[in-house]
DNA sequence: TTTT
DNA sequence: TTTT
């Protein structure tokens, strides 16, 4: 058994991706927060997704969103810009539920979107894990 | 929520290390196994434990051992050697169950000596999460 | 390990009562739907909770409230009208997290009374377990 | 979101039984023991696998075995003796691990197998949710 | 980087 | 009804 089951928010609209063989990747970060009052912490799980489950949550999910994820932990390797050999982790979604959904798009609605005007930068960091 | 569960065989002896302030910690890393003939993959999760799981871990413990973990998924801050800062990934653990407890020291039974049948190489390198 | 994860809505408003030691508990019935489109299947899965977790669910939740339950499976014998024993089950609350909050009062608001939208009849009968 | 998931021993063999349709179902109690000491509760609560997984069951386990279960809980109508309707509920496994597997049979080893003497009854009994 |  |  390998299971985690999560709820979150989402730091960044998820990321859509095609492989080359033509299916689709989704990626994002997930706040997961615990405790109460001056206790809390948030912990940035990196969650992806494959396939119709992918597709739907592009559909679906927007920076903000909350969801709940059902899936598993895996360790994946890579290779560093430097050349070294990594291991990373994220979490791969067996299913997601989505406990708030998309957010219409600007200029649907008369509230301006904030999200539009974003300049974080999200390094493309890898998350050790371990 | 942040619920991950997981079975599955330490890779190692436990190692326990105390804080400045006293307080036990344990950390191994369990090879979590899923699928079936040919398709059989292992991921290799770092967990930790404090305080009195992190006793009992050390006590009933070693390589080998099957156990039953519940526990949260944790990011971690740290600085690598290069001085450049990393995050890692972890399970806490807030239970585990043992499925099979620590070998008795080899020479002492008949048993086969359970540390014999690996190899393998756990570098005390952090596993990047995402 | 013995524990039920599951995301639903209140099919009432969760009942107060209290023990003759002056403890807090909080029942209620909760709509547990799977699949999609003609394959949706509700379970009415039976909530308990107590103290501190009762009485924030009793400020917090009412009928047609979303809610992410963790807790456990506990079987209880009861005696029934006929006099036989019997045993039920029911899922005890270890933590709620409120997804949706109660709804203000029919009238106050120009929301639809969302106590409007059902007319199921939840009797006070014990739903056997097995 | 719909899910248990749990440890224990069967209490007794799996029972094995075929639909009309040929589908294969696998049925037993499972002893779900936490606490510690003298603060030890053992809930009974009913599992029910089909196909390949109850015949798995059915080929593996056998009473005492331990395993880990992952399933759903489901609520199920059927009829009483006295004609009554009730509603029974019972965990629908979605994956069984054993954690242990069958005994050897009787007559293959020097033990004498003392679960072939027992003499406990099992009534048939629903055991209600609720 | 999310939210309350 | 299971086990430790």
């Amino acid at each position: 058994m390998n299971k985690w089951i999560g709820t979150g928010r989402l730091g960044q609209d998820p990321e859509i991706r095609y492989t080359s063989s033509g299916k689709c990747v989704a990626s994002f970060n997930l706040a997961v927060t615990e405790g109460y009052g001056d206790k809390q912490v948030t912990n940035w799980i990196p969650i992806v997704a494959w396939e119709k489950l992918a597709e739907s949550a592009g559909n679906n999910l927007s920076k903000g969103s909350r969801v709940l994820v059902d899936g598993r932990i895996q360790i994946r390797s890579f290779e560093a810009n430097d050349g070294s050999k990594r291991r990373v982790a994220e979490v791969v979604a067996q299913s997601i539920e989505f406990l708030e959904r998309k957010q219409a798009a600007a200029g649907n609605s008369g509230e301006i979107d904030i999200n539009s005007f974003g300049k974080e930068v999200f390094p493309d960091e890898e998350i050790p894990f371990s």
